[in-house]
DNA sequence: CAGTATCCTACTTGATACTG
DNA sequence: CAGTATCAAGTAGGATACTG
């Protein structure tokens, strides 16, 4: 992710805070930790089943989030394999700031849908006086 | 953004929170709209050179997070036009959350590092030992 | 079961150039 | 100044097939 020069003249923790967003921050990651938040232990299918993600996206963000110390991996050498996948302390502790994002979302998507209702009806509406 | 079929299954807010989040959680949102919070009101310029965000995404992320009645565009057709961006009330409301996420972000941003550095070199003696 | 590998599409983003 | 239009490049993400 390149950033550009001007980059210099701003507010100090935006860039950091851009940066840990664009790790942990983005949908799988997000959901994958809730679920992990709300049962404690999930294996690889339910984890799969329970968030309607693709094979490879599922791998690829438990990877990420195991490598950014968020979640435990745990692998049973059995036939069939078994690997549960839990939350760390770090992870738990991401819990609290997005329950209170998830919190906010919930109590004012009923708020944005209006907003925008509004918004595309006096989009539409100019666009009729221009024609 | 299609949803699978087998997202039946999964925990009811699962689906409404990414909704959300899909929305205002993106990178340049939660910036703009932290920005606008510290600072009150801002320009366009202002805001281009604070974030060091391309004149295309700045736009396209202002009129979204107008539309969905988080920020307040007031434009004066004076020349040079001044166009200057504050916050709603849903949008201050949705400071709150943001900057729980924000304050978590940079205190676990040294943890994130060092879990990382460690997960690589991990791999990399996995990969020695492999070859 | 729990992945990896490959392919392919669609969306995202930045750079650049232009406009009122 | 505050945008829009267009193009080019990278990335996200699903579908499918294969493996230990």
């Amino acid at each position: 992710m390149p950033v550009s020069e001007s980059v210099s003249e701003q507010c100090p923790d935006c860039k950091r805070i851009s940066e840990v967003l664009t790790r942990v921050g983005d949908r799988w990651s997000v959901l994958v930790i809730i679920s992990l938040a709300q049962y404690g232990t999930l294996r690889f299918n339910e984890l799969k089943r329970n968030l309607g993600i693709s094979q490879r996206m599922l791998s690829r963000t438990l990877r990420e989030l195991e490598r950014d110390g968020l979640v435990n991996r745990t692998y049973h050498p059995t036939i069939p394999p078994k690997v549960e996948y839990n939350l760390t302390a770090m992870g738990e502790s991401f819990r609290e700031p997005v329950s209170a994002l998830g919190q906010w979302a919930l109590e004012n998507l009923v708020t944005i849908d209006a907003a925008r209702e509004s918004y595309d009806a006096a989009a539409e509406r100019k666009q009729a006086v221009a024609s």
